[in-house]
DNA sequence: GCCGTTTTCGGCCCGACTGTTTTCAGTCG
C-alpha cells in the first residue's frame, strides 16, 4: 500500500489491526464477522477481509497489490535502513526493480543524484544491498530443518529407498543453510526424480542435477535444496563427508592421516566405528567444524553438551505488559506445564516506548501480580526481571531505588543500532559494569540474513562481563541466535555464564529454546555453564547474592 | 480504514536519529 500510494492513514489503520491481531490470542478462523469487528483496530472492511482470508486464501486489495508489485520490490523493501517511501523513489525515478540494477546504479552514483538522498545514503544502501545479495539463497536454520525433517519423511516413503539422512550445514545445526542437503541411498532414482518433478512446490535446476545429486529449490522459502545419492554400502562413509566441515574432514589426525583418507580404507557401519578406527572418542555432528573438537578429541576431554532436558527454567521473556501476546498468568503457566521450575519475566523498560515499555508505577503493579501468582503457582516462581534499555552513554533505564526492585535485570539495546565499534562497545562496557546488569541481551542486535548487527570488540564485552560477573545470553530466537557460537566458546574459556534465553513474546516461544540450545552445543556449552540449568534453589541464590553485591557497590 | 466523540466527521502512537535539508522526512525499534 505504502509502495503504490496508498492513503496515508488508511495504511495507518492497516498497520493498527495488523499490531493489534498479532498481539491476538485466539484463533481467528472461528470468529464470524461481527466477533472480529469487536477486535481492536478491525473494522467492517478488514472483519470482511479477514474472513475472506480464512474462506478463501487471500483478499482483492492484497491480490491486486501483489500482482503490481515486482519480486524484486519486496526484496529492496527488505533492506535494511530503507522503507518504502526510499525504495519506491528508486523505482519511479529510476525504473529500477531488482537488488542487480540497484547495485549498478549505486556503482554508477545515479543514486546519490536523486532528491532526497546524498553520497551517505548512497553509500549506506549499497552495503544493503551487497549484504542482502550476499545472503540470497539462505534461510535460517528454524526453517530448514523443518524442511529437511518433511522431505526425509517424505523420501521414506517412496519404494525402494533404503537409507535417508539429513546431512551437511544442517545437521552441524548452522545459524544460517543453503543448500538443505539429503543423504540418500535408492535402488530406483527416477522415483525420486519423479518426486520432485511432480511437486508444484518445487523446481527442479535440470542443469545442475545429474546421477550424484538431484538440485533444486523450495519455492516457498526460495530455498536451495540437493539431494545427494549415494549407496547402501557407502551410505555412512557419505553421510561423513558430507556432514563434515572440510577442516573436520581433512585435518591431519597424525601424520598424513586424515578421516578423508581414512574412509578411502574401506566403508564403515557406523559414524563411531570411523572415530574409534582413528583412535578418537564420538564427536557429535554439531563439533564437526574442525575449530576445538579435535584437539578435545585428541585429549580425550570432549564436553557433555547441553540438552534441552538440562533447561530448568526461562528467563528473558515478554508478556502483555509490553509487547508480548500473552498474560503474566498465561506466560506462567504454560512455562509451568512445559515442566519448568521458573520463569524469568523480563519485560521491556519505559524507554522502549514502542514497545509499551513499562513505566515506574506499572512495574509497580506488576510486582503485585507476580506476587499473587507466586502464591497460587508455588512452588513455581516467577522472577521478577526486566529488560532494561541500554541508552546512549550505556547507563540503564531507571533509578537505583527502581532496579533494586527486580531480582535480575537483562540488559539490552534497542536503539540507536548505527553505532561504530568504539561507540557500540564503550555503551556495553558501561552497562556491564552497572552492578545491576545480571544478564547481558542479545550482544550484538544482529537479525540473521537481514541486519548485521553493530560492531562491537567481542573479547573486550566478554572479558568485562568476566570480571564484572555478568553472564551472556544466548538469544534463542532463531533469527538472533546472538551471541553467536563461535564467541561462546570464547566466553566459556574466560569463564563466562551463559543463560539460553528464548525472549518469548507469547506462550509458544518458549520452543525457540531448543535453538539456543542447537548453537551452545556448537560451542561445547555444558549444562554446568549455562545458567539456566540450574535449579529454583541455586538460581534464587544467585539472583539474592547478586542483589546484594549491587547494593554494596552503590 | 478505524475510532470516538467535541457523536457521522476529523484526526490518527512515540521518540530518537540521520542525512538531507535549510526546517524536515524517512526509518527504526
Amino acid at each position: 500500500m505504502e509502495l503504490h500510494g496508498e492513503n496515508d492513514f488508511k495504511i495507518k489503520s492497516y498497520q493498527s489491526a495488523v499490531n493489534s491481531l498479532e498481539r491476538f490470542n485466539q484463533s481467528l478462523a472461528v470468529l464470524d464477522i461481527n466477533e472480529l469487528q469487536e477486535i481492536e483496530g478491525v473494522g467492517k472492511s478488514l472483519a470482511q477481509s479477514i474472513y475472506q482470508i480464512n474462506e478463501q486464501g487471500s483478499f482483492e486489495l492484497f491480490d491486486d497489490l501483489s500482482a503490481k508489485t515486482p519480486d524484486g520490490i519486496l526484496e529492496m523493501m527488505q533492506l535494511s535502513g530503507f522503507g518504502p517511501k526510499k525504495i519506491k523513489l528508486i523505482w519511479e525515478k529510476l525504473n529500477i526493480d531488482n537488488l542487480e540494477d540497484l547495485l549498478t546504479a549505486c556503482k554508477e552514483n545515479k543514486i546519490a543524484a536523486l532528491k532526497g538522498f546524498g553520497d551517505k545514503t548512497q553509500v549506506k544502501l549499497q552495503e544493503a544491498v551487497e549484504f542482502k545479495l550476499s545472503w540470497r539463497g539462505y534461510i535460517h536454520f528454524r526453517e530448514a530443518e523443518k524442511l529437511a525433517e518433511k522431505l526425509i519423511l517424505d523420501l521414506k516413503s517412496i519404494d525402494g529407498v533404503n537409507e535417508v539422512s539429513i546431512t551437511s550445514d544442517v545437521r552441524r545445526k548452522m545459524e544460517v543453510i543453503k543448500p538443505v542437503e539429503i543423504l540418500v541411498a535408492a535402488e530406483n532414482k527416477a522415483k525420486i526424480i519423479q518426486y520432485v518433478a511432480k511437486n508444484d512446490a518445487f523446481d527442479l535446476d535440470k542443469k545442475n542435477s545429474g546421477p550424484l545429486s538431484l538440485k533444486f529449490t523450495f519455492k516457498p522459502l526460495k530455498a536451495e535444496v540437493n539431494i545427494i545419492f549415494t549407496s547402501k554400502d557407502q551410505f555412512i562413509n557419505e553421510l561423513f563427508k558430507t556432514t563434515a566441515h572440510p577442516n573436520h574432514l581433512n585435518a591431519e589426525l597424525e601424520k598424513g592421516k586424515s578421516f578423508n583418507n581414512l574412509l578411502k580404507e574401506g566403508n564403515f557401519k557406523s559414524e563411531a566405528e570411523i572415530y574409534e578406527a582413528a583412535g578418537f572418542p564420538y564427536i557429535e555432528p554439531e563439533l564437526r567444524e574442525g575449530l576445538w573438537d579435535l584437539n578435545w578429541a585428541k585429549e580425550n576431554a570432549i564436553p557433555k553438551l547441553i540438552e534441552m532436558d538440562d533447561l530448568k527454567g526461562i528467563l528473558h521473556n515478554h508478556s502483555t505488559y509490553s509487547d508480548g501476546k500473552n498474560s503474566l498468568e498465561e506466560m506462567a503457566r504454560y512455562c509451568k506445564d512445559l515442566g519448568y521450575e521458573y520463569l524469568g519475566i523480563s519485560d521491556h523498560s519505559k524507554t522502549a516506548s514502542y514497545a509499551n515499555g513499562l513505566q515506574e508505577f506499572r512495574i509497580k503493579k506488576q510486582h503485585e501480580e507476580i506476587d499473587a501468582l507466586n502464591e497460587k503457582l508455588a512452588p513455581f516462581k516467577i522472577f521478577k526481571g526486566i529488560e532494561s534499555d541500554i541508552l546512549n552513554d550505556g547507563s540503564l533505564d531507571y533509578s537505583n531505588e527502581v532496579m533494586e526492585s527486580f531480582d535480575f535485570v537483562v540488559s539490552s539495546i534497542h536503539s540507536p543500532l548505527n553505532m561504530d565499534e568504539k561507540t557500540a562497545t564503550n555503551r556495553l562496557l558501561n552497562a556491564i559494569a552497572n552492578p545491576f546488569t545480571t544478564i547481558l541481551g542479545h550482544p550484538t542486535g544482529r537479525l540473521l540474513l537481514q541486519r548485521k548487527g553493530y560492531p562491537i570488540n567481542h573479547k573486550a564485552v566478554i572479558d568485562a562481563c568476566a570480571e564484572y560477573g555478568v553472564i551472556i545470553e544466548i538469544n534463542a530466537h532463531p533469527w538472533r541466535l546472538d551471541l553467536d557460537w563461535r564467541y561462546v566458546r570464547y566466553a566459556l574459556d574466560k569463564g563466562v555464564l551463559i543463560s539460553i534465553n528464548p525472549d518469548a513474546h507469547e506462550t509458544n516461544g518458549y520452543h525457540d529454546m531448543y535453538y539456543g540450545v542447537c548453537v551452545g552445543r556448537k560451542a561445547g556449552l555444558t549444562a554446568h555453564e549455562t545458567f539456566n540449568s540450574k535449579s529454583l534453589e541455586e538460581i534464587s541464590r544467585y539472583f539474592n547474592d547478586r542483589k546484594k553485591s549491587a547494593l554494596s557497590k552503590l
